[in-house]
DNA sequence: CGTAACTTTGAAGCGGCTCAACGGATGTGG
DNA sequence: CCACATCCGTTGAGCCGCTTCAAAGTTACG
């Protein structure tokens, strides 16, 4: 989806596969890759097909907050990013298709308001919620976005994308605060994981409960 | 606009005028209602005329977030409330105008795209903004929807139709902190208030810088 | 190995919250 | 008219949850 492609961490490894298929407009995109789409999708919307994306925004002296995480079939806007708004970052390679605003009206519809939808419940999360609940909010939905066909139902597995540092500005936390609430979890075996980047799930009613702020604190 | 109509405070003044224009679909709203949209508008778009709406989500407890304060000509998208990611509510008499899906197309784009920016904005205010930063943003935003024939352009002056524990909701703070940035802003004179709910903005510049992190916390 | 990047863990500090008291404005009834 | 209640805002004191700062542990990769 980019017209220029800007390598964002400067460390990173840079590799970019550009596939313009003739039909479908549909293209690939690196780790770590600041998108900057091409004039002629200036207000398009855009699928993911696999990948992932983050959507995030700064102020002035650095401090980030990520907007919003983005798997498989979620939509980005452009436009968010053409006027300004926001910036969206690959985590992994991630393929994105340009969906057509007659063909796919229902499902660019659709998607707006998914968008809107999740800007609310992240705000509620941001100004009402305790470190744990935003914690355990962010692992329910990563779940649900990226677990698609590993693990079970009441216990999903799935890649974790995010590094520490990118959770926390996702929730308005520290690492530091991030990686505490997880190690806690997993001591209490409400989750586990032996690489930091693999995810799973194991007490998913509980891990409701105190996302929804319905669990005693202890 | 309400098909039904929820007194939400206990103890304030009830009124409502419901005018039904034949070609403009209008209607009136009394203060402290909460606005349920009749069956036919269930995916409007409507404008707020003059008055002012807040949209919040609550968590399970009760605690509660204000996601957006709407004032003259901003734009309410009802599925956000018919699909029970939202509530709004008046804080004062309100007056809103459905807007043709049609006719009003680019308006509502338009207004779709201001919404999800807000939404952006508010997301870093809550994640990453001081309480100080906070409330001068606020302060500022509401200004420049509020002070439209009021005061000058570097001096605007305002009704304030929240009180300390909306804005506490709407900023992600307890309302003694609201308080205590206020009074701080005032001892300052960076604002001036005699009354609680008539604000004048004094240094908008300096506000500004605040409400960016640009300024020294002092 | 050795370095770099990321995570974990601990200790200390502080910003905003909690709890509490007071003050001003408005309304009501005797 | 005053006594009293209610609601909202202000202010203070103490506390706690999260941040900050620091150091050690882990993983990946040359």
């Amino acid at each position: 989806m980019l017209e220029h492609i800007e390598p964002a961490g400067g460390s990173v490894p840079f590799r970019l596969t550009n596939t313009q298929a003739p039909l479908r407009q549909e293209r690939w995109v690196a780790p770590q890759m600041t998108l900057v789409p091409p004039v002629q999708w200036r207000d398009a919307a855009v699928r993911i097909g696999r990948g992932c994306l983050i959507v995030s925004h700064e102020l002035p002296d650095g401090r980030r907050q990520i907007l919003d995480v983005l798997g498989q079939g979620r939509v980005l806007f452009c436009s968010m990013l053409t006027h300004g708004t926001a910036k969206a970052r690959s985590l992994t390679f991630t393929n994105v298709e340009r969906l057509d605003e007659h063909c796919d009206r229902d499902a660019i519809e659709e998607a707006r308001h998914l968008a809107m939808k999740r800007a609310y419940e992240h705000a509620l999360l941001l100004g009402r919620k305790k470190s744990t609940e935003k914690v355990a909010t962010a692992l329910l939905d990563l779940a649900d976005q990226f677990a698609r066909n590993t693990g079970t139902q009441m216990r999903p597995s799935f890649t974790l994308y995010l590094m520490r540092n990118e959770l926390a500005d996702w929730l308005g936390l520290t690492l530091e605060t991030v990686s505490r609430c997880l190690s806690d979890f997993k001591r209490k075996g409400l989750i586990a994981f032996d690489r930091t980047d693999r995810m799973t799930i194991r007490e998913k009613t509980a891990l409701r409960a105190i996302a929804d702020g319905l669990a005693p604190s202890t």
